[in-house]
DNA sequence: TCAAAAGTGTTAGATTTACACCCATGA
DNA sequence: TCATGGGTGTAAATCTAACACTTTTGA
């Protein structure tokens, strides 16, 4: 086993996942009091370790399907956090990762559980080790992904209005937009179709529901990269 | 030591060195032969091993240093490549870091000294295990950077003329630009100095030599994020 | 005197922003 | 009938892209 390298020493390697989700017009995280030594009662992301069989992302994988019961999720690493004295206990090094979810997707029960809740990311305590460092880092870029790439229709439902897109975008950018111009540029997106439902939860009037269309993404020659 | 994670097993831990330089109007990264096993022999990028005194990043820079006998060069993270068998000795999960260095300050001695040379970053060899996967993934991140701040000037002398610095997003993007447009654009950037010396290697005429002015550029509100 | 690189402005087109009113409905 | 959220177009301003000629000088 140690053939090769064996005057170097070893680590463990862990992942952290900062879960995105979009409810009540806001953007939100999933975090909970951490349920083990060291930093038992703390605020923190959620986590696990990678073992030797799996690659790192199949770790965050894992761990996020542990959490929410959910595979194929939308995720992608953030970077790795190295600092030495980062965790209390030991020399942990962890890659984090963002998800973004479908909060109506996520069973309730399965936060109590894991002794989670959503909190706002406006309003994130102080977490355990550096894992605000992470929260920051992982919101700055998910921010410019989705400034660039539809990504943000895995937080919504697979119907949604264009009010609620609208509200998602402002809560990601922390700011407002013009109504009449983001529905223009949605209305320049093939990709996000409008459907012949009618969502009348949100208003007298009712909304026309729109969905997105994966096939007509790949196919959108601006999106050939 | 391992009181509180002993049921998890851990890895070794590398860093592996993206270069980039930037010469004869090309940009170029650092990949020598690969000196030990496993892979001896194959083209690779240089890296080391994260040791238990150290972070990550300080690991990228001290390698760095050993590397180019300099300091504080303009590192960033690419992200952790952990692949379980992406090394074929041992399980090794390797981060990777790009810099950016102005080749002059890279005194030849030390190319022969570690079996390296520059490589155009358009003819690439195979290289060793998943290194080609982090070099195209630190130009992506590099090219976004360069787009957004101006750290070309990383890669230039100290004073250079502007049709160097253009010669360089050229090479960085891999398109022209047009040298008017371009000019006009510098022109706006408050902390890119014109001095009043004139550079006559490259024409007869002469060109005014430019230097990036730090400080100016700090106190730019276009830049305060 | 001429080859080679440096330097310089203007205009058309495209993109972005600002802005206000009518519609449909359930309470 | 009215309060609430849904839906729609135009014009000004800004930004981007295209484009060609003069200058300087050493060989």
């Amino acid at each position: 086993m140690t053939q090769f390298y064996s005057e170097h020493s070893k680590v463990w390697l862990s992942v952290d996942c900062i879960i995105f989700g979009f409810d009540d017009g806001k953007l939100k995280i999933l975090i909970g009091k951490r349920q083990m030594d060291p930093g038992r009662g703390e605020w923190s992301l959620y986590g696990g370790f990678v073992s030797s069989d799996e690659s790192v992302d199949e770790a965050a994988s894992r761990t996020l399907y542990e959490l929410t019961g959910l595979r194929n999720l939308y995720m992608r690493q953030v970077g790795a956090f190295g600092k030495v004295d980062r965790d209390p206990g030991e020399r942990v090094v962890s890659i984090a990762y963002y998800a973004l979810i479908n909060v109506n997707d996520y069973e309730d029960n399965l936060l109590k559980e894991h002794g989670l809740q959503w909190v706002n990311i406006e309003e994130i305590p102080q977490l355990y080790s550096d894992h605000n460092e992470m929260v920051k880092k992982a919101r700055k870029m998910m921010q410019q992904k989705l400034a660039h790439e539809p990504v943000g229709f895995r937080l919504l439902p697979a119907l949604f209005t264009l009010t609620q897109l609208q509200r998602l975008y402002e809560a990601v950018n922390g700011a407002e937009l013009d109504k009449r111009n983001f529905r223009k540029r949605i209305k320049e997106m093939d990709y996000i179709e409008k459907t012949e439902l009618i969502d009348k939860t949100s208003s007298k009037r009712g909304a026309y529901l729109y969905r997105f269309n994966k096939r007509a993404y790949n196919e959108d020659p601006n999106f050939k990269i």
